[in-house]
DNA sequence: CCTCCACTCTC
DNA sequence: CCGTTTAGTGGAGG
């Protein structure tokens, strides 16, 4: 970049619906035809909801999230695939995919399996040349895997993010500084990150339904209605400005594993049982990456799908199984017992890691 | 300041 | 008709 260039560009690439297009690759059968990949709950057949459909498939109102019974019904008398995850295989693809993003790029985060923000500021003097960068890369992803993506360039993450998703599958939008506003301000709110269907609501309440009403709005209003830190982001987003950088994330800071259970039931030795099994899931994956860990917490689905966890600190950085599964016990039964809803789910989740020393025992020694 | 946890979001 | 995983904010209360 230029020394009187303070500008930066910035771009997201989003391989388009991915669960379902990595399949349609892998059986080029499935071309042409709705093809669903499902999460199967495994409580019966059909159980379960839809993780990704392709767009035949969302011709029909199949969209992530809704019951795959449903997605049957509405995909009635067509030639619909069903297929379960197979997440191991998704994760090899995308990341040889991301490896190709990686080595046209300065700077690169990954945001998911099937996302990346990309720092090209280094590497082209305008947008112009980011575009023809973008399509290089596009290219190089469909020769050597037979995907396409979506590309979204601009001043910042936040515009490159809405200007991917504006033009998919295999679209290309630049959108240059100048344009930022102009681009922003006639779009629904929901189009900025951070903004679902529950903080749109509350902007509704406000009177605010496009990006530029929310650029419009006061500042301080903003925080006092959705904290400091959101609120100010909201403001500055909506004018299009932000100055987050492009970083590789580092490694998670919890890991946790939910269950849906064969059945309802508020039983402990049931959902107990469950629980253990997912004890000995995130402890072996802290130890694979040689972490301890001081909080250790559970997730309770009741059957009518509200959420709760309940979390405590331990004494000392652990890695210890029984200590895990005490904690967990301890934290079920005094859920249960003061709860007489039945679970659906149950989860267990991990966090406050620490690395583990080396010659450091998982039975940390008080002092 | 720390702990707990609800809430929101995303793939 | 109903999953999974992770991150982040912020409020309440100690």
């Amino acid at each position: 970049m230029g020394a009187t260039e303070v500008g930066r560009i910035v771009m997201l690439a989003d391989l388009d619906y991915f669960y379902a297009q990595v399949e349609e690759r892998r059986d080029r059968s499935l071309i042409g035809r709705p093809v669903v990949v499902c999460v199967y709950s495994g409580r019966t057949e059909e159980s379960g909801v839809v993780a990704t459909a392709n767009y035949s498939a969302r011709g029909y109102g199949v969209r992530s999230g809704i019951p795959i019974a449903l997605a049957k019904k509405r995909l009635l008398g067509t030639e619909a695939r069903f297929l379960p995850m197979d997440h191991e295989f998704y994760k090899q693809v995308s990341e040889r995919v991301m490896a190709i993003l990686k080595r046209n790029v300065d700077g690169f985060e990954q945001v998911g399996i099937d996302e990346a923000y990309l720092d090209v500021s280094n590497r082209v003097a305008n947008f112009h040349e980011a575009e023809k960068l973008a399509r290089k890369i596009k290219d190089e992803v469909w020769g050597s895997e037979s995907l396409t993506l979506s590309i979204g360039v601009g001043p910042n993450k936040v515009i490159a993010k809405i200007a991917a998703d504006i033009n998919k599958p295999n679209g290309l939008t630049v959108v240059d500084d100048e344009d930022s506003k102009a681009f922003l301000s006639p779009l629904p709110v929901e189009s900025l990150v951070g903004v679902g269907r529950k903080t749109a609501e509350r902007m509704g309440q406000l009177g605010i339904r496009t990006v530029g009403e929310l650029a419009a709005f006061d500042e301080t209003a903003l925080i006092n209605e959705f904290g400091r830190a959101l609120g100010a982001y909201f403001h500055r987003a909506a004018n299009g400005e932000d100055e987050e950088a492009v970083q590789e994330r580092g490694e998670n800071e919890s890991i946790s594993r939910m269950v849906t259970l064969k059945e309802d039931t508020n039983d402990p030795k049931k959902v107990l049982e469950a629980a253990y099994t997912l004890c000995e899931d995130v402890v072996s994956k802290a130890r694979e990456r040689g972490l301890l860990f001081r909080r250790v917490g559970i997730i309770a689905v009741t059957t009518d799908l509200t959420i709760r966890m309940r979390e405590k600190s331990l004494t000392a950085p652990t890695d210890d199984m029984q200590t895990v599964k005490r904690a967990v016990k301890e934290i079920l039964e005094k859920h249960l017992g003061g709860n007489r809803q039945e679970l659906r789910r149950v989860g267990v989740h991990i966090s406050g890691f620490v690395r583990r020393m080396k010659g450091q025992s998982q039975l940390t020694t008080f002092i």
